[in-house]
DNA sequence: GTTAAAATATACCAAATGGTATTTTTTAAT
DNA sequence: ATTAAAAAATACCATTTGGTATATTTTAAC
């Protein structure tokens, strides 16, 4: 693994800037931004990054994949699927504070901020909440292939109220700084799983 | 009702605005925007507004009257507390060309547009998310009384996990270009409705 | 129909923004 | 220790942006 002063930089740049581009949007973040963030000159940025363009997109893969991985470390420690799926909420539960030092979740924020605005990133989030969707909807298939879940689930519906419940709640909460709407959000996952999911 | 010339251009600016405001947020809605949106001038633009900001704040009051308008109107039709409750849904499910014509629901996308680049707009958009949740509150709260939900229902859980459902549904939806992601949300909401608050 | 006020359009401007060219400093191979 | 390459800082620049001053047109009161 080659890691040159350039990539340390690269690094230090995506790592400091990610929050700012997650919590301005990329409209709303400036290069100013980016100076001040991560404490380097514009020269330095521009010498590592070809354009602001580039910087989201980066500043996008890292702040999902904080969120996807962890999500599926979490989920990966657990075998059956029930577990699985409620590792979930759990992994939200355990990690309030990556979620508020991000500035809320970026799948919902890029979404919405990259929209109309930023084609490319917009199409990046997009396939980012797919494959998020298709994870949670792949568990709920598996549980019913091992016949821990009823056969009759509606796998993208519940996938679906899973997502909306977590990104829903993760928006309110912050909105209304409020952290007990995302932890009644989780609560009522872990019921759907256990009520309505488990045969 | 006084009606001047100047009247009907602010309201025609605001209207054809409107969307586009919440389409693009705060910072990534440029005056140029607003000219091509209006098909007026900046000076005519700038003659009946003081700056962007005030053309936003407009322009927000306006999309959020629009959905709230819209839910009241339908819950007011009602006389139970159950039926007030369920035209919320309801209120979605026949008005799907409203949130797409504004781009998403504009209190979510408010709410995250303007965080951390507009203050007084993210109040204003926090007013608003608190006004909602309080609406949906205040009607389980009084379904309680009238007896017609559990007494030992948790009101702030319920309307969280409502908002939460349906906020979350749209942006899925909106951002997945897959309308049932709502109607599942909407679905589920009916079901809690029924299934979880009615005595 | 005339005219003063109101509304709108045009022309202009300073600041902010994203980006580049150049100089200086740092790194690391010899 | 020297030095060439790499990285970073500085200085610069064109465009975009939000906004204003001024000119023109439209409105509506008489």
């Amino acid at each position: 693994m080659k890691d040159s002063k350039a990539d340390k930089t690269r690094r230090h740049i995506i790592e400091k800037v990610a929050p700012v581009f997650n919590k301005k949007g990329y409209a709303g973040t400036k290069v100013i931004d980016l100076i001040r963030a991560t404490g380097l000159t514009k020269g330095s940025i521009y010498g590592n990054f070809k354009d602001k363009d580039e910087v989201a997109l980066e500043a996008f893969r890292h702040n999902y994949k904080e969120v996807l991985g962890g999500t599926m470390a979490e989920m990966s420690l657990k075998t059956d699927y029930t577990s699985k799926l409620k590792a979930i909420p759990q992994y939200y539960r355990n990690n309030l504070y990556v979620l508020a030092k991000l500035g809320g979740c970026p799948l919902l924020n890029t979404a919405i901020d990259s929209a109309n605005v930023h084609p490319y990133l917009e199409k990046e989030s997009v396939k980012a909440f797919r494959n998020y969707y298709e994870i949670i909807k792949g568990t709920i298939e598996k549980g019913k292939q091992t016949k821990e879940f009823y056969p009759h689930i509606n796998s993208h519906q519940y996938a679906g109220i899973i997502l909306s419940l977590i990104e829903g709640g993760i928006a309110l909460s912050k909105s209304l700084k409020d952290p007990t709407f995302l932890m009644e959000s989780l609560k009522k996952i872990d019921q759907i799983i256990e009520n309505e999911l488990k045969a």
